[in-house]
DNA sequence: CATTCCCGCCATATA
DNA sequence: TATATGGCGGGAATG
């Protein structure tokens, strides 16, 4: 098979003793963001993608989907991608909310009642909208012809584009996975196949939670009441159409050019391998591009060839800082303490160690001053905080 | 124990 | 048919 194989046999550097966070999706992302935000990226190539950035084929598939549905990506043709970029995420949200809209997303309820029995309330109401495009064979026969249909419907793309229109459509801005994933279930038309399993759902959401938290367009954080984990729309939530505002847009944070090759050997999680002998040195090659430098904020200067999209005229928006996951926002909440900054470098430590050197922390102290910018840019107004 | 969510088998879609 | 996609859920890592 294609499968480019992945060294089995790895010279050198007898594994750390494996970190889940090191191979999340959301720090995935991170890294193809790193690695494809740069000037002259036209397509991608699935197979580089896994190589340059070091993990199996399967992965890739996870990020891209979300990234397409969101308008970043879009597919070519097999095996190929072409980089829209953060551009093509106004647009997209845009639509994903006309079209929330249109359809009744913004009409469901989330009764979090504990009255009556154990039955679980949480009503909601998707409305089907009228599905142009399924023909009228219907009924009677098989459904052999939607065979494909009903398979994209529980795509992860799919699921990203509904949970985020929960956040578009609707005023609300907090919600946890389980009940998104209630939600979510059957979702437009149909009274067939109840009783989903939504467990199975949430861990979907999980997924697609992590990658969007790393483009920030999503934060993890806990309810202040329920003290449940939930998460909040960090991204565009523009009142009206007319005058499109959106939030998010702006901020000039470049393009950072990110050592491609990540070199992310791959370890794996059985339990059966851990301590062999002695770790040898930290990873066999630490060379690192060291050129990795992120040119000073200014004015960018990306391809020009964005296509006739004059939707949003006006400056580049860039997107904030698809900061690491995590970093727990708190604002006053509980242990308030001023070790904001040195979360951040903390974090920088935590997240590839490998990579001790300048490099990493310049990126870092790049992120933190972007977000910062970024951040009160578009929340400036209300600040983050805005529960009490 | 509960929550988070990685891994990769293997069903489907597609060339 | 071979290869490309990507559901799906077991169970490991974490909380």
């Amino acid at each position: 098979m294609a499968m480019p194989s992945s060294e089995p046999k790895e010279s050198g550097s007898r594994h750390f003793p494996y970190c889940r966070k090191e191979k999340s999706l959301g720090l995935l992302c991170t890294n193809f963001l790193s690695l494809y935000d740069k000037d002259g990226v036209e397509t991608i190539g699935l197979d580089e993608a896994a190589t340059r950035l070091g993990v199996e084929r399967r992965r890739i598939y996870d990020i891209v989907n979300v990234l397409e549905s969101v308008g970043v990506l879009a597919r070519m043709a097999k095996n190929r991608y072409s980089w829209k970029g953060f551009r093509g995420i106004p647009q997209a949200l845009q639509d994903l909310k006309e079209e929330g809209l249109r359809e009744n997303y913004s009409t469901f309820e989330v009764n979090a009642k504990v009255s009556d029995d154990e039955d679980e309330k949480v009503s909601i109401s998707i409305a089907s909208s009228q599905d142009d495009k399924i023909n009228r064979s219907s009924v009677s026969s098989f459904s052999k012809a939607s065979k494909t249909n009903n398979r994209k419907e529980k795509s992860l793309g799919l699921l990203t584009q509904n949970f985020i229109k929960l956040f578009l459509c609707s005023n609300v801005e907090l919600i946890s996975l389980d009940d998104a994933a209630k939600i979510l279930l059957g979702d437009a038309h149909d009274p067939s196949i109840r009783r989903n399993n939504s467990a199975a759902k949430v861990r979907r959401l999980y997924d697609i939670s992590n990658v969007l938290s790393s483009m920030n367009f999503v934060e993890k954080i806990h309810h202040p009441e329920t003290r449940k984990p939930a998460f909040r729309w960090l991204g565009i939530r523009e009142k009206s159409e007319n005058g499109s505002e959106n939030a998010f847009v702006l901020n000039e944070s470049k393009k950072r050019v990110f050592g491609t090759e990540i070199t992310n050997t791959s370890f794996k999680r059985s339990k059966a391998l851990l301590p062999k002998d002695g770790y040898s040195n930290q990873m066999s090659k630490t060379q690192l591009q060291a050129h990795v430098k992120c040119e000073p904020m200014g004015n960018e200067v990306h391809k020009s060839n964005l296509q006739q999209d004059s939707r949003q005229s006006s400056e580049g928006y860039q997107f904030g800082p698809f900061a690491p996951v995590s970093v727990s926002r708190a604002g006053a909440a509980e242990k308030n303490n001023a070790k904001q900054v040195h979360d951040w470098e903390n974090l920088a430590a935590t997240y590839r160690p490998e990579y001790h050197n300048q490099a990493l922390r310049d990126l870092f102290d790049h992120y933190v001053e972007a977000w910062k910018s970024w951040h009160s840019e578009v929340a400036g107004k209300n600040p983050i905080q805005l529960m009490s």
